[in-house]
DNA sequence: ACGTTCACCGTACGGTGTGCGCAATCCGTA
DNA sequence: TACGGATTGCGCACACCGTACGGTGAACGT
């Protein structure tokens, strides 16, 4: 039935299927392109026909190196806590400093991942990925070398990202609205704050608040505003817990 | 065509549409429903379809009262926050009292709805909603009693909030997870702690604290270290802020 | 009595995650 | 070298999603 030597475009025409041209698929390769992805797009733009796509592959291709999108996004958010720098002290004493630099680090990476807190409140703090143990893990040790029991080493870790997440989930999310909204931050700012001075008319002290934020809502005060409640937290937890080495 | 006096299933036997006979929709109506299937589903459960089947309604049938669905788990969480005891100190010196019943109240909460934090983590934390105006007012209200300037009240409050917001990520993902396997905490414990001391084989430190953990994660130990974690937070907001009214 | 408004519904569209079975390639063994 | 499983990727299909759109009947102002 095949005429050879006349390409027809027919069911005989055979578009040389060969397989196996890419260097197949890897886990790696499927988080890289995911990261990738999510941030250029963000959450809302990840699906797996989008990423198979982008990798030269089906939609579906996807499920043999990762069960299911949601462990595909642990895996994703794992990559993130690596990015994050391990605290290193240059005193031992000094671990209030390392953990310091570590909580900076750590918002830093969610602010430059803005969907990664979304995936936090789904997903939980994926504890048992190999970047979240190792990051754990040398933040206890700062804080054992400091002189902190273990109970209370975790304790207070636990309470500094506890701390840190929740001020990125805030700032994530306005992240995330405003490069939604296409706008930048003035002209966010300045077609919001309005709304907000209207809407807060029975609260006076909201009311003032919105009122002087309008030149001041900028990247430096956010960052200073993270500044002072870490150093808040810290400071508390180390009173709680450092054995009179508290700063 | 129509023969009358026979009520044949067809076309033309009109099964009497009859209007307006619940007393319609309001935002209200739908919002409470919302929040319903929510406690009792889980966030994925939350489709418009369900919803509307649930309030006797149409798919669509929500879209006169709520822009869309992102604006509906807005007032949702707005609801949630609706929940939360207002903070009254008996003492106005004592504020940090009253903070600490408002951060408690607020983890209570969103330990009530699960779903609540990654609808947080989403939609950032709706702002403008009133009852969030309402709380956040109030919290400011009783600092600047306390002696705080108000720029100090509000970083104070921010501080603390995000402290608890953090903590309920983790803890709501946990529970989440939980409700979703079906399974007692102890079972799971039993099923995951197990999978956790391998996993953390090369990592001593955390090792020894999930090992510890077997008989010890039950609900109080979280709440006790919630409390702790709240203290340390507040009592270091307290000494950078409080004008020497720090207990 | 009539036109307008409005709440609601059915339908439809373009998307989603993913289970399943087929095909093709790779690898260990004979 | 031949072959037979195991592994990997793909196409298809299913059930479900959010929601735009146009129609429909009830309520209301005139």
């Amino acid at each position: 039935m095949a005429t050879e030597g006349r390409p027809i475009p027919s069911v005989w025409t055979r578009p040389r299927p060969q397989r196996r041209e890419q260097p197949a698929l890897s886990r790696e390769q499927i988080v890289a392109a995911a990261l990738e992805l999510l941030d250029a797009e963000g959450i809302d733009a990840l699906s797996m026909r989008k990423l198979g796509t982008r990798l030269n592959a089906g939609a579906t291709s996807m499920y043999t190196h990762v069960a299911n999108k949601d462990e595909l996004l642990e895996l994703v958010v794992d990559e993130v806590y690596g990015e994050i720098e391990l605290p290193v002290p240059d005193d031992p004493a000094d671990w209030q400093d390392a953990m310091s630099r570590c909580a900076r680090s750590l918002r830093a990476a969610f602010l430059r991942h803005p969907w990664a807190v979304s995936v936090l409140g789904e997903t939980g703090l994926a504890y048992l990925g190999p970047n979240v143990l190792r990051l754990m893990e040398s933040l206890l040790a700062v804080l054992e070398d400091g002189g902190l029991e273990l109970a209370a080493a975790e304790q207070a870790v636990h309470t500094v990202i506890a701390y840190v997440v929740g001020v990125s989930t805030s700032e994530s999310a306005t992240l995330r609205t405003l490069a939604r909204s296409g706008r930048t931050q003035a002209e966010w700012a300045e077609s919001l704050l309005p709304a907000a001075e209207e809407a807060t008319r029975a609260y006076p002290r909201l009311h003032r608040i919105y009122a002087e934020r309008r030149e001041q809502d900028t990247r430096a005060v956010r960052d200073d505003d993270f500044t002072v409640g870490l150093e808040c937290v810290l400071q508390g937890v180390a009173q709680r817990f450092a054995s009179g080495t508290g700063r």
